[in-house]
DNA sequence: CCTACCGATCGGTAGG
DNA sequence: CCTACCGATCGGTAGG
C-alpha cells in the first residue's frame, strides 16, 4: 500500500544554487535513504538522530539542523518513501497497455517491491499505516493517511479502466474488488517478513488471479509474469 | 490474528497463598489490562514503566519490579492479549454447530472483537505483528509469532471441519482459504482504525462471504448475524 | 511495592 | 554541519 499521484517531493527549500546547497541535498538524500529504511524496520518513532548519526557520514546535532525536528525529519521520510514507491510500483507498471493488463502489472510489481525488500524491513506503508493507526491525529499521520488513500484511489482508477474496457464485468464493485485485493498484498508482505513464508508470494498471486476472474477478468490476461498477455 | 491454542497463563509465580500472594495478582492484572491497551496503540516498544505507573496505582519502581524487566513485562502482556483474545473471539464461536457455521461465527466474532475495540487501538495482534515483523528475533518476538501460527492452525482446524463435513468442496485448498481470509480480517480492523472507512466491516463480511461460496459454501449458511443458519 | 537514585540516551539548542 | 552542552526521560537497582 501507498502513494502513487501528485508528486510530494522530498521538500528542498529554495536558495540560490550554490556549492554548499547542492552538497546540502546530496547529504540529505543520503540520510533519508537511510532513515526510510530504518523506519521501515524500526517504525518512524524508532528513529533517533542518533542512531541514524552512525550509519551515515553526518552528526548527531547535522541530522537535527538538516530536518529541524524528529518531526520534520518523520515528514521528509514519509515523502521520501513516496518518491522511491513511485519510482519501483507505479511508473514501471504504467508502460505499456492501460486497463486490466496495467492493474495486473501493478499488482505483480507490488508484490516484486516487497519481495525484493526496497525497504529492509518490507513495505514501508504497511508498517508506518500500523504504527500509527490508532494514535493521536498530526501531521505525520496525516502523510500516511494521504499516501494510503492516493494508492487505493490509483487502483480504483485502475479498475474502473478496466471495467470500462469490458475486460471485468460490467457492474463491479470497484470499491470491494480493491478492499480486497490490497488486503491480501498486505498479507503477503506481513507473512513474508514476520514468518519467511516461502509461499507468500505464490498465494497472493493466486488470490490476486482468483478475485479478479470473479469480477469477469480473462485469466489468460493474467500471466505470472506480468507481460501483456 | 491472534492467539487460540493451548492457555497462555499470565505467568503467576508459585508459592503461598497468602494475603500479599492475592493482592500482587490483583495488582499484576490490573497493570496488565491497561498495558495491552497501551501496547495496541503505542506499540510494545512505546510501553515505559512511567507513562504506565501515571495511569495505575502502582509506581514506577512496583512495575519494574513486578515484571522484572521492560521484556517481561511485553511477554506478559502478549500472553495477557491471548487470554482476552481466546474469551472474546475463540470460545464464544466454538459455541454451537461445528464445521462452516463454526468458521462463519468465528469470522464474526473477530470483526465484533475489532469494531467493538476490545482493544483500544483495534487488533492488538496486528499491531504487534507488523511493530516487530522485521526485527531481530527474540522471547517478544518469538512469542506474537507463535500466536499467529496458533490462530491460522485454528481456521486452518475450522475450515478442513467444514470440507469433512461436506460443506465446503472436497479439494479445498483451505491454506490458500484461510490466507485471504485473515488478510480480509486484517484489512477491516486497519481500515477502521486507521481511515475510519464507515463500510470496512460491511466491506469485509461481503469479501468473507464470497471466499467461502467460492469454495462451495452455500450462501444460507452465512447469515450477516452469525446464527447457525 | 515505596523512596531515592544511577548511567545512558533522548530531542533539541547555542554558537560558530 | 561541527563541538559542546541542556533538561527530560529512559530502564533498572539498592535498600527497606
Amino acid at each position: 500500500m501507498s502513494a502513487s499521484a501528485p508528486a510530494a517531493t522530498t521538500g528542498a527549500a529554495p536558495g540560490a544554487v550554490d556549492g554548499r546547497r547542492l552538497r546540502g541535498d546530496r547529504t540529505r538524500r543520503a540520510v533519508l535513504d537511510r532513515a526510510v529504511h530504518a523506519a521501515s524496520v524500526e517504525g518512524l518513532d524508532g528513529l533517533t538522530f542518533g542512531t541514524l548519526a552512525a550509519s551515515v557520514p553526518v552528526n548527531k546535532s547535522g541530522i537535527a539542523g538538516l530536518f529541524g525536528s524528529k518531526e520534520g525529519l518523520q515528514l521528509a521520510v514519509v515523502a521520501h518513501a513516496r518518491d522511491v514507491y513511485r519510482a519501483t510500483v507505479v511508473l514501471p507498471a504504467a508502460e505499456g497497455e492501460p486497463g486490466l493488463a496495467r492493474l495486473w502489472r501493478t499488482v505483480l510489481a507490488w508484490l516484486t517491491y516487497s519481495e525484493e525488500r526496497v525497504f529492509d524491513g518490507g513495505c514501508f506503508f504497511r508498517a508506518a499505516a500500523t504504527e500509527l493507526d490508532a494514535r493521536t491525529p498530526g501531521p505525520v499521520r496525516d502523510a500516511v493517511v494521504a499516501a494510503l488513500r492516493d494508492w487505493d484511489a490509483y487502483l480504483v482508477r485502475l479498475a474502473t479502466g478496466a471495467v470500462e474496457r469490458g475486460e471485468l464485468a460490467e457492474g463491479t464493485d470497484v470499491g470491494q474488488l480493491v478492499f480486497t485485493l490490497d488486503a491480501v498484498l498486505d498479507r503477503a508482505d506481513l507473512a513474508s517478513v514476520l514468518l519467511a513464508d516461502p509461499d507468500a508470494y505464490a498465494r497472493a498471486r493466486r488470490a490476486a488471479r482468483g478475485l479478479l476472474a470473479a469480477a469477469g477478468a480473462d485469466p489468460a490476461a493474467l500471466p505470472a509474469d506480468g507481460l501483456d498477455g
